[in-house]
DNA sequence: ATAATATATAATCATAATTGAATATACTCA
DNA sequence: TGAGTATATTCAATTATGATTATATATTAT
């Protein structure tokens, strides 16, 4: 791990604002579109990044890719983690991205839920 | 603080090597130059960017200008500060530079040193 | 097989960041 | 005042980064 990459990965906007939500849960790239509010090759472009430097992983189910926090990562630099939770809790426009997530996740919006729900109607 | 121009910041090798000698005393540029083998006006661009996010403040005497990390940006930022140093402490490369610092002050090389040392033998 | 959906990747453009060399500014000292 | 030193800044060239649009790939569902 070279640290100075590990900066320039959380050194953007996008990217923290990815890592702010994730804490939470796993979300695929539309969730993430949604949430955020950014365009889907945006969506998509930081999370490479961000798994390129170690901080998040992925696991695919069907045709959703679903990102999460590295524990590796995390366990490898506690002292950063807390640091950035501490730091992410006292943005008023992190905590805004964080009541989308709610929102969203409330009104039962997911993606693969979503998929789920217009697949049932049309097979009635 | 806008976090991600903290980390953006941080995302620099040749400023994570500042950092890393400036933890242990203030020094001005161009021993930082001597130290870390960069030219001055690599040297004192970084010495800005730094400055300006915050991390560093200077006090200038005479003609030279020293650079100190900043007890403000410290007190607010504990536990990344925690985490630099753990990083730090670990990195074979930035351990170089601190041999290089430690050489260089014991041989009383330093800007102002050398200066008053010269100004002593031509008034001799 | 075909259509629809999710994701990744190219291609393009604009902007920002980094660098060394040269120059400008500020200060010191004789 | 003038020479020397330390630092900051400008210049020019290069490289990196981020955003958008369009396209390619993979999977699902009919």
């Amino acid at each position: 791990m070279i640290l100075s990459e590990v900066f320039k990965a959380l050194g953007d906007d996008n990217r923290i604002r990815i890592l702010n939500i994730l804490r939470y849960e796993e979300f695929c790239v539309c969730d993430i579109e949604e949430i955020l509010g950014v365009t889907q090759s945006n969506a998509s472009r930081h999370l490479n990044k961000l798994k390129n430097t170690g901080l998040i992983i992925f696991r695919k189910k069907s045709q959703w890719v679903y990102y999460r926090l590295n524990e590796k990562f995390i366990n490898d630099n506690l002292l950063l983690i807390n640091y950035l939770e501490e730091k992410f809790n006292k943005s008023k426009q992190l905590a805004k991205d964080i009541n989308n997530m709610r929102e969203y996740k409330n009104k039962g919006l997911g993606c693969e839920k979503l998929t789920q729900k217009i697949t049932n109607i049309k097979s009635k």
